[in-house]
RNA sequence: CGGGGCGUAGCGCAGCCCGGUAGCGCGCCACGUUCGGGACGUGGAGGUCGUAGGUUCGAAUCCUGUCGCCCCGACCA
């Protein structure tokens, strides 16, 4: 079969851009650092926002939508969160154009035109949520506020890659306000138990949920959450994070509310968020040289049916078999394509729907006709089979089932294998540079350690585990105790 | 923002050093033969060479400015 994708071997970056942009999921815009996310790649994102967003409700959160432009006094205010975002922010300065008198039929901006205040383009909401929340918050009754908003941001980020960091991306972000310290961090903990259960069970991709170091957590959270998962070239990937952010933000925006006992106190809150990364996450995860592999359960096509014919007369007695077939296949839920087209041929298809990574395909032709049979092809193995045709209503919900599991014990297979103990140094820099992946080691649990192992090998303490047994052992850097193993590894 | 590279047809590129009016592959269109793993043949359409200015009889090619993209660093979901 001839190659138009590179292999994973050669070059891993030149190899996720081209599954990415064969798979059609998405190109890069003529606007600096921004992406078009196409059809067949949104596609994957509603699956993505559906399933999150039941979760979500499941677990009593509600939808709503806040601004997307944050006043520079207010986004301010919670000082942390503001320098660390400071260096990436777009700012609205002005708020009209005008035709430019020296070059005709150009506009330029018009300098009267400048604003009082200058408009921070959001790359987070929790400025502009705290500040309304402080206007709808006067009592525990008011609490707790449980909300959830799907939304685009921006960030200036200096190097841009598809899905994985564009300067404006989607995401949802859920900003929830409660009375407690205990409430509010059993919030951050379940969030994060949502979204480890998420890419589990729909990416078909094992995380590792941890805390984050003091140096990696998010600037204005007292503590940071996330899954962390590992990409097929032995990176890691953050996946989702969720931030217990103590009063900070009740603090700085004064949202205070009166408690049962009649006291004044600030409101404890949580934020969460997961972005279209989670695409780039899936692409790298699970695909090979022939392209995308998705999971079923994000698939926005699940069987192909791909009908073999010589003339007119062919195809019409073959989508005459293949009728019952959509109609079974449907009314179990899936979603099915019959492709009929008659200006590609049969081999161009099959090619096409692997490099797009649906997971199965059935394909019919005249042989199949006479026997009552279809050839059943599934992505994930690329093992064919020849079935018999009444079986196939109950046969491919299986098989999709069975695909699902497959893709996600390979990928944990893969992720146990590059997950090594080290108890030294120069063996901490052997593995990061050989074979990479995942290393447990001791840590110091200083900020300055941790800096100095990211500058000597790029590497960073991923997370501390929550689930990190209790151990006795030496920081591989500095040599001080430490009372428990943390994940190292070089990250996107 | 520091270092390097590149902007030529929808996509990927050659041509530039040594100035003379633009080419290749893929894709696209038409017709015919094909059709159970990315078909082939023949014919055809498509480009003010990123942009602004300069040098020159003449600029894709030389010079200057400018915009954008890619790679390596720093930053980051």
């Amino acid at each position: 079969m001839a190659k138009n994708i590179p292999s994973r071997a050669e070059d891993y970056a030149q190899w996720y851009v081209e599954l990415v942009k064969q798979a059609d999921l998405a190109e890069n815009s003529d606007v600096r650092g921004c992406m078009v996310i196409k059809p067949y790649g949104y596609a994957i994102w509603e699956k993505m926002q559906q399933g999150l967003d039941k979760m979500f409700k499941d677990t009593g959160h509600v939808n709503a939508y806040f601004p997307l432009f944050v006043p520079k006094s207010m986004f301010e205010a919670e000082e942390k969160n503001a320098e660390g975002f400071a260096k990436e922010c777009a700012i609205v300065t002005h708020y009209r154009l005008k035709t430019d008198p020296v070059n005709k039929g150009k506009l330029i901006v018009d300098p009267e035109a400048k604003l009082e205040e200058e408009l921070v383009v959001r790359p987070t909401s929790e400025a502009i949520i705290w500040s309304t929340y402080k206007k709808w918050i006067q009592s525990y009754r008011d609490l707790p506020i449980l909300i959830n908003q799907w939304a685009n941001v921006v960030r200036w980020e200096m190097r841009t890659r598809l899905f994985l960091r564009t300067t404006e991306f989607l995401w949802q972000e859920g900003h929830t306000a409660h009375e407690t310290k205990q409430e509010a961090e059993k919030e951050a903990h379940q969030m994060l138990n949502v979204y480890a259960e998420f890419v589990e069970n729909f990416i078909g991709l094992p995380v590792i949920k941890g805390k984050k170091s003091e140096g990696e957590k998010f600037p204005g959270a007292v503590d940071t959450y996330c899954i962390e998962a590992l990409m097929q070239d032995g990176k890691a990937l953050q996946a989702g994070t969720s931030h217990f952010l103590g009063q900070n933000f009740a603090q700085a925006f004064d949202v205070q509310f009166s408690s049962k006992e009649g006291k004044l106190d600030y409101v404890w809150g949580t934020s969460w968020g997961v972005t279209t990364r989670l695409i780039g996450a899936l692409i790298m995860a699970h695909s090979d040289d022939d392209g995308l592999i998705l999971p079923p359960k994000l698939a926005p096509i699940h069987v192909v049916i791909v009908p073999i014919f010589r003339s007119e007369e062919e195809l019409a007695k073959v989508s005459a078999a293949v009728e019952p077939i959509l109609k079974q296949l449907r009314a179990a839920g899936l979603s099915v394509k019959f492709d009929n087209r008659d200006t590609h041929k049969p081999g161009f298809k099959f090619a096409e729907y692997e490099m797009k990574g649906v997971p199965v395909r059935i394909a019919i032709g005249p042989r199949d006709l006479d026997n009552g049979t279809v050839e059943v092809a599934r992505r994930d193995t690329k093992e064919k089979s020849v079935m018999k045709t009444e079986t196939v209503a109950t046969a491919i919900p299986k098989l999709l089932e069975e695909i699902q599991q497959n893709i996600y014990n390979r990928a944990l297979k893969f992720r146990s294998e590059m997950t090594t103990k080290v108890d030294s140094y120069d063996e901490f820099k052997k593995v990061l540079d050989g074979k990479g992946g995942f290393i447990l080691a001791h840590w110091d649990g200083t900020v300055e350690t941790e800096a100095k192992i990211k500058e000597e090998t790029k590497a960073t303490v991923r997370c501390i585990p929550l689930d990190a047994v209790e151990e006795d052992g030496k920081c591989v850097f500095s040599g001080k105790p430490s009372s428990r193993r943390v994940v190292f590894a070089r990250a996107y």
